[in-house]
DNA sequence: AACGCATAAGTAAGAC
DNA sequence: GTCTTACTTATGCGTT
């Protein structure tokens, strides 16, 4: 029947989503291992989320990102790191 | 040196965390790509969304979730489908 | 100057968006504040989380919802409960 | 009745949290208004949720912050701005 | 064990 | 109109 059909479709799209959610869910629990394991070492978890997304980022935009972030603090009179 | 050797581990420690993110994001991707398939043949995402949640849970919380709904509504005189 | 026109609506932007953020934030300390309460009364947080939600919809979308869910569920061969 | 009590008390708490959600949500509106706003004039609204970030926050933890990022960002061989 | 935090999911708005 | 991006909510985790 059509019903069948339509159900057994919606079953297997179904059941790829919660195979591959799985495996993502298996990789998030990977994930916050390494935290842990650098956070035992003595690293700061927060700023090494920093330092990732800054490495994700092109360096080109990064930059502009910066000089504008620059730009407005300043604009405000907030003191800018010369880091 | 000392710095090294805390450089070196900060390095492995970041560089593993980003290839775990960057399976884990072509993971999300393969989600994204069965609901776009699944809607282009008719299917409801939301709907799936809410099919994969209820079968994730145990069967008695579901349940328990349900009764405490149905109470609820009951109590503010908000009609209940009786599905 | 140009530039301390320029600055100074800046800042004014600025402290608008900080007030209502302010405002903003007292207001989910408030609905915490709530929750807290009802939940010190034996009430489920949860729960009266679903029904706010369920409030805030309209019925006959509401109504849509539960049908394909349910569709949807006796596809899979899930129990529906009726309510 | 004991039911009606309580029934009651669930009711009164339901709608002062969605009276506070109602103001919350139009404070929310407020303040995109503002980004709007801004944008129009020719500001940027990514920038000036960072500025409003880090006005937001202790200025010796922000200094932290920094430092310890520089420090990371270093002993991984990222070029650091000095803003 | 409960609390707050932080990530992740879902939703809604705005840009192209 | 789609598509991304940002906000909001919710869940789960680590912490106390």
């Amino acid at each position: 029947m059509t019903e069948t059909v339509a159900a057994d479709h919606l079953r297997q799209l179904i059941e790829r989503i919660e195979r591959l959610e799985e495996e993502k869910a298996a990789l998030a629990a990977d994930i916050r291992e390494v935290y842990a394991e650098a956070k035992g070492h003595g690293f700061d978890s927060k700023t090494m989320r920093q330092v990732i997304k800054i490495r994700k980022m092109e360096p080109s935009d990064r930059q502009e990102q910066d000089a504008m972030l620059t730009l407005y603090l300043e604009a405000l009179g907030i003191p800018v790191n010369d880091n």
